[in-house]
DNA sequence: CCTTATAGCGACCGATCGATCGGACTCTAT
DNA sequence: ATAGAGTCCGATCGATCGGTCGCTATAAGG
């Protein structure tokens, strides 16, 4: 009798809303998305299952929440500390660090859940695999349009296919979460980064500027 | 009364079996291992429950020996088709060529077992996921084995980090794979070629023998 | 021919799945 | 003060999960 303990203001709601959707980002990208069960992830919490599902009305509309969490942590942790380099090669190379790094460190436990949903999501469409498509489709253009500008001034080959590039960036961040999650071999990221100097080779690092005199670009060292 | 068809063999018992097996794999391909219920695999099969798991006892077993069988699509369809080839540079290249085919042909519905499997085998451990790096070790090791003969026989650069091309070149391939599953899009197929050329460049098709004279290797037109 | 091994069945197990319901409760707005 | 909205609960739903059991009918082996 006195130990339920409903408080539940609208700030408290949020918060726990809040809850479950971290928690949710962090178990699907270890059991999957489908391997989500609202049973489990109610317990964990300490709350209960209706009171959880409560928040999104279906599991798939769970399913949905965390994708485009996990969306927000992938740009806070990829995209916005490369995002002030310099358009083009600059930036093109540091957003693969950051991207690297954001492997690496495992920002989630499970690899990265947008390479797993999509492998999860193989057969099956839905709303789901919509999401997924378009947040894919939103990265790559990012980087394309990126590949174009260094190829634009002179960064790249003039005859570099924006979208080729782009394709094999793709194959070396998902052979590096592929080693890291089945042999937790960190090491492996100096061989991505090997990989990623061989496509987006670094501007030459004589004491004369490379090639584009004026340009306030090129970071040598952004802090 | 009379609808039962109890009809068992030995030979029988074993298209049986073959029958599981080879649905499972499919099933797989698309709904990913653990996805895999005994319940729909049975009626998909017209046969009971009991009945299917008297084969293998657990449903971890089922799973294995689906790996097991994917395994044995792959060498058939990768691997075979290309060992003939001289080892080295172009038993590598028309590696690659299989397996892109293999990819852009859609042997396995859902797109590659063992990378779709991987990434749902994330966080647990097991037995399955014990088969999985060892099968990945396996086949790892003979394409680096490869890359080294190529190396030794300067058709590759002498500095070449064997490991490193392998990395790169499942890369391509996962990306290949990826963009196959999430698109639709065949037409990738072309840029894991292009990629893979410029990985492996392809000897000077000149007039002139390469650089190894005596050399019965390098296969014009095998056929 | 008769025993043994076994393939496959139907019935059933406890557990858990996603989801729904009515109600208890606390905010907030009037 | 009171009404309404919203949060979260416990209980419960039908379906399905992987797995077990006892049984029957046959094939295989002596």
């Amino acid at each position: 009798m006195a130990s339920v303990s409903p408080r539940r203001s609208a700030a408290e709601a949020r918060r726990t809303r809040e809850r479950i959707i971290e928690r949710s980002v962090a178990l699907a990208s270890l059991e999957g998305l489908e391997g989500l069960t609202i049973g489990r992830l109610a317990s964990d919490l300490g709350i209960s299952k209706s009171g959880l599902l409560g928040h999104f009305g279906t599991k798939e509309a769970l399913q949905i929440a965390a994708l485009e969490r996990a969306a927000v942590i992938f740009d806070r942790e990829v995209w916005r500390p490369a995002a002030d380099a310099a358009p083009g090669l600059a930036r093109l190379r540091a957003v693969c660090t950051t991207w690297i790094s954001y492997l690496e460190r495992g920002v989630f436990p499970g690899g990265c859940l947008f390479v797993a949903s999509t492998f999860e999501y193989d057969g099956r469409d839905g709303p789901v695999r919509d999401l997924l498509r378009r947040q894919f489709g939103a990265w790559r253009r990012r980087l394309v349009a990126d590949v174009r500008v260094a190829a634009g001034r002179g960064e790249l080959p003039p005859d570099t296919d924006p979208e080729q590039v782009v394709f094999e960036l793709n194959g070396i961040l998902m052979s590096l979460n592929h080693t890291i999650q089945l042999y937790g071999d960190t090491g492996a990221a100096a061989r991505a980064r090997r990989a990623v100097d061989r496509l987006l080779p670094p501007p030459p690092a004589g004491p004369a500027g490379p090639q584009r005199p004026g340009e306030s670009g090129t970071p040598s060292k952004p802090a």
